[in-house]
DNA sequence: CGAAAATTTGACATGACTCAACTGGAGTGG
DNA sequence: CCACTCCAGTTGAGTCATGTCAAATTTTCG
């Protein structure tokens, strides 16, 4: 009963729930911190959770066999984190999740998202709309991936994470954006000067 | 009740419904066939409607600034098609939707989605799986744009997609895997001479 | 068959990559 | 407080993959 309710005043602010459901909320969810640098998750790990980030800031990150970076996901506040592939499949990452700036998170396993799916529906709803967006986001990408180039990609960017440039690296933003970071050091330069 | 129950017999053949819900059912969709070559969506109308493909092969394209095709998804038997940013949102199209071969298409507008979700949370359920599939699968490909080679994706291409190269064009594939013809048709003569 | 569309080929241009060297901070320890 | 190191970022020179433009060839289909 006076056990921790932030998820419910965060995660699920728009929603509504009776006390027994609050309940079953707050036990499903465990938050935890994680100081920077630290790795979430590991390839070849298996994945039982997903995260929701109520602070700080993470990446997902793809390791190719030729050893190179490939950032697939930044993850800041009120967003969701997790290799989603292998949690949807309850099966061994592939990605790796780093944390970038000291965050807070709240976890909660596959197993419990399944029964608060059959308990509330609505919650399914909640997640299922979250799917749609990240789809169109996704989707999104796709399309920028195709149509733009290195430096339109780059201003985009900027654009959509408007203060993360702050928090990460360079290299972060040139392995999401697909370039090298001698290209986007290039980019941004070229920029500057007009 | 006589009415065309194939719906329910392919759509949703995993999933049993009582005689009420069926009928429900069998109202929200509407059969279509569409002829090779006809548009089944143009940017800027608005979207309604997704399409479940019974039958035939379709695509998804985006129109850059600079005039230039790009494939965002290819649909086959048993996918759902859509300019789905834009129904998600109900709002209007910013893509094409094209017919490759003769197609047979059930068609669904959002608000009897509604509906249909409302009155059955295992319609939810569904199709909050197919999302996730779909974002995993996006989210493979972005990986492969990010860290695949054009001849890379090609070999990927025709793997994930064994029976489409008779179907469809080479600037569809071209345009999906985001090089020019001039390129897949350099790609393709130098695996054939290895 | 013949026109239009699709694909291939050639010559050349260019954006991005690689490798290597250099610069500039941030942090550490004597 | 300074020298040292480490790491991120920048710069330069050369290379390579892919793009562009134009022409030739093949395929499709009325």
């Amino acid at each position: 009963m006076t056990r921790d309710l932030e998820i419910i005043t965060t995660i699920f602010k728009d929603l509504s729930f009776t006390q027994e459901e609050s309940q079953l909320l707050v036990r499903s969810f465990e938050k935890l911190h994680l100081p920077k640098h630290s790795l979430l998750l590991e390839a070849g790990q298996h994945v039982y959770d997903q995260y929701y980030v109520a602070e700080g800031c993470l990446r997902t990150y793809y390791i190719a066999p030729d050893g190179k970076e490939h950032t697939v996901q930044f993850a800041i506040q009120d967003w969701w984190i997790s290799d989603y592939t292998a949690f949807f499949n309850s099966s061994t990452a592939s990605m790796h999740i780093e944390c970038i700036q000291d965050a807070t998170l709240f976890k909660i396993s596959k197993v419990d998202m399944e029964l608060l799916y059959k308990a509330m529906p609505r919650i399914e709803s909640y997640f299922r709309k979250k799917m749609e967006r990240a789809f169109a986001s996704f989707q999104k990408r796709i399309i920028a991936n195709l149509s733009q180039s290195a430096t339109e990609r780059y201003l985009n960017f900027i654009n959509t994470y408007p203060n993360i440039e702050q928090n990460v690296k360079n290299y972060h933003i040139a392995s999401y954006l697909g370039v090298t970071t001698q290209s986007l050091s290039r980019i941004r330069k070229e920029l500057v000067q007009g």
